[in-house]
RNA sequence: GCGCUCGUAGCUCAGUUGGAUAGAGUGUUUGGCUACGAACCAAAAGGUCAGGGGUUCGAAUCCCUUCGAGCGCACCA
């Protein structure tokens, strides 16, 4: 159990010594720092179900608290907030604990199995922008929840199956009428065929043939067939199909690498069709499917909504499947091969009903069971300075790949001369643009929506990532170069000290709050306030030339903290911090 | 139309299971590198928390209302 969290244990417990009750007994940062460490607020609450001034309850608590010499500088004030403040020598205690074992500053949580579905790349569209969010957040979601001690599972899910790859497909089909493909007599092994598409191919071919269907019917008509026919695995279209999607998936591989992405499961939705007939039999034999203008439809309503709630689509008019449909059986796949205590969907907000549809049909026939939860973490849009989803200036949607390039392009002006290598400048480069990136997406709570400008990451100073790398790479260069041993803290010498200290023993809480919200913003707060914090110190203090060995020791000693904490935390946001930049 | 989310400093955002004096970054103005990496540090100015009403000892936070914005509302995913 982590410091913070006994000490709030026993608090509670003098509180209850004291004759009173508080459920949820927090020992919160105080925001009045001149009076105290922490502040205590229940005092104001208890005088209600008491019936008794706050103020007598709140010195009632203070003798209690006054019995515990760890506690100093106990206080009254306003109608009944009670402050303290933690003692040096104690704090000095906490350091040399967290500092053994920098897990013991963080509290666990019981295990538990959970799916996290954070990806949502569509097999024939390029990444953008807007699949940052999903993977930047999904990514670091995973990364929390198993610190704190779950085994999570992250599934790219992929969109390999709807209508763009009939359009894709239609498409190349325009472009190639004679490819075997398209042969319905064609005898031999489509594995011979040498298809000439690239993967650069693939992303003028998709926007290509969305704005012909649009105003072409009859050529969206086409789409829907070829769509149709991989569904039916047709022959030639199907092989087709199998080809892009690999094609595709090649270079969405690359670009999660370079956003630190790793997926455990690489699974389509196209994965999910072996359990499209169980699926429909369990609906079939719930009596659920009614048929509606053509298609099979089930009805999610419920008595309470206050909103229209639209049907699911369960098979549409022309008997193809829409992406309810795949979801549905894609939580029947993951109960039978990884039977879940959870299942988080981490997706754009704007899906939220969808998703609301589909938790309920598969409620609706106990798909999966009762006390397994089906999660929607929402996420806002980025928006561009429009308050519109951002895109370029010709108005087309920005790929991932140039935005990363975009911001690369200003940490490179910015590295450090001493390195030369061309090769070393493109990793560095690459790796503090992905930082400024990601860092800046963590900032705003998770449901926000924010706007994004690039102008804003040509400058990469102040609360950043690069902000971040920078003093986290500057501290290791200091402990390298420190030329003594150093294992004991001794004291704090400087209120600097004592809010690093005290900051550090706030992050068991951040954790958990973090993990229970599904929102990162608060670690990235938490991240740039313990650093902002550090560099402060250093501007005080020449450490490495310090006289006093007892203080160095201790000063080297907070230094390796404050850079371990980093690395923890930087790692769970899936942030890489580079040897130099 | 119905529903969801939201409106906080010039700009971008925190803070919303009710707590003390509403914070940060940026931008503006100013100071600090011949000792550990200045992508750094220090300081100043900047607010009717969209408007109005209510509940409460206490409201940016909860309730009602007006105005404004974005999103969603079965055959795209």
């Amino acid at each position: 159990m982590s410091i913070i969290n006994q000490l709030e244990k026993e608090v509670k417990n003098l509180i209850k010594k004291s004759g009173y009750e508080i459920e949820n007994f927090q020992l919160l940062p105080s925001n009045r720092k001149d009076l105290g460490d922490f502040q205590i607020n229940d005092a104001m609450t208890l005088a209600k179900t008491y019936k008794k001034s706050p103020h007598l309850i709140a010195e009632e608590i203070v003798k209690e608290l006054s019995s515990d010499s760890r506690f100093i500088n106990i206080n009254i004030a306003g109608p009944g907030f009670i402050n303290l403040s933690l003692s040096n020598e104690y704090l000095a205690e906490v350091v040399n604990t967290i500092n053994k074992d920098i897990y013991e500053n963080i509290d666990t949580l019981p295990p538990k199995k959970v799916i996290i579905d954070y990806g949502g790349a569509n097999v024939s569209k390029t990444l953008h922008v807007g699949h940052l969010r999903s993977a930047d957040i999904g990514e670091a979601l995973k990364r929390l929840a198993k610190l704190l001690g779950y085994e999570v599972l992250g599934d790219a899910h992929l969109g390999d199956y709807g209508r763009p790859l009939g359009l894709i497909i239609n498409e190349i089909k325009t472009m190639y009428p004679t490819l075997e493909y398209f042969n319905e007599n064609y005898e031999g092994n489509y594995e011979d065929i040498d298809l000439p598409i690239t993967n650069e191919d693939l992303e003028t071919i998709y926007p290509k043939a969305s704005e012909k269907a649009k105003l072409d019917e009859k050529y969206l008509e086409e789409a829907r067939q070829i769509t149709a026919k991989i569904q039916q695995h047709q022959k030639g279209y199907y092989d087709l199909w199998k080809k892009i999607v690999e094609i595709s998936k090649e270079d969405i591989k690359k670009v999660y690498r370079d956003l630190n992405v790793e997926f455990e499961l690489w699974f389509g939705e196209s994965d999910a069709v072996e359990y499209l007939d169980e699926l429909y039999k369990i609906y079939e034999q719930a009596n659920v499917l009614k048929q509606s203008e053509n298609a099979q439809i089930i009805e999610v309503k419920q008595p309470t909504d206050k909103a229209p709630m639209p049907p699911l689509l369960f098979i549409k008019s022309n008997g193809s499947i829409s992406y309810e449909t795949t979801d549905l059986a894609t939580i029947i796949q993951r109960k039978k091969e990884y039977n879940p205590d959870e299942i988080w969907y981490c997706v754009d907000g704007r899906q939220e009903l969808h998703f609301e549809q589909v938790f309920r049909a598969a409620r609706l026939v106990k798909l999966i069971a009762d006390n397994v939860k089906l999660d929607f973490i929402g996420f806002g849009t980025m928006n561009g300075p429009d308050g519109k989803p951002f895109k370029t200036r010709d108005g087309k949607v920005m790929s991932l790949k140039k935005l990363i390039a975009l911001v690369q392009e200003a940490t490179r002006k910015k590295l450090n001369p001493s390195i030369t290598d061309k090769q070393e400048q493109e990793e560095i480069s690459k790796k503090v643009a992905i930082a400024a990136l990601k860092y800046a997406d963590f900032l705003p709570f998770r449901s926000t929506d924010f706007i994004f400008e690039v102008e804003k990451f040509s400058d990469l100073e102040g609360k950043t990532g690069p902000y971040l790398l920078y003093s986290t790479i500057r501290i290791k260069s200091l402990l390298n170069k420190a030329d003594i041993d150093y294992k004991t803290f001794y004291t704090i010498n400087s209120t600097t000290e004592k809010e690093i200290i005290l900051t550090i023993l706030n992050l068991p809480k951040v954790l958990l709050k973090s993990l229970e919200l599904k929102s990162l913003n608060e670690i990235a707060e938490f991240l740039y306030n313990l650093t902002a914090l550090y560099n402060k110190f250093y501007a005080e203090n020449k450490i490495l030339i310090e006289k006093n060995q007892k203080l160095k020791e201790s000063w080297l000693i907070l230094t390796k903290l404050v850079f371990n904490t980093n690395l923890l935390l930087l790692n769970v946001l899936g942030i890489n911090v580079p040897e130099k930049m």
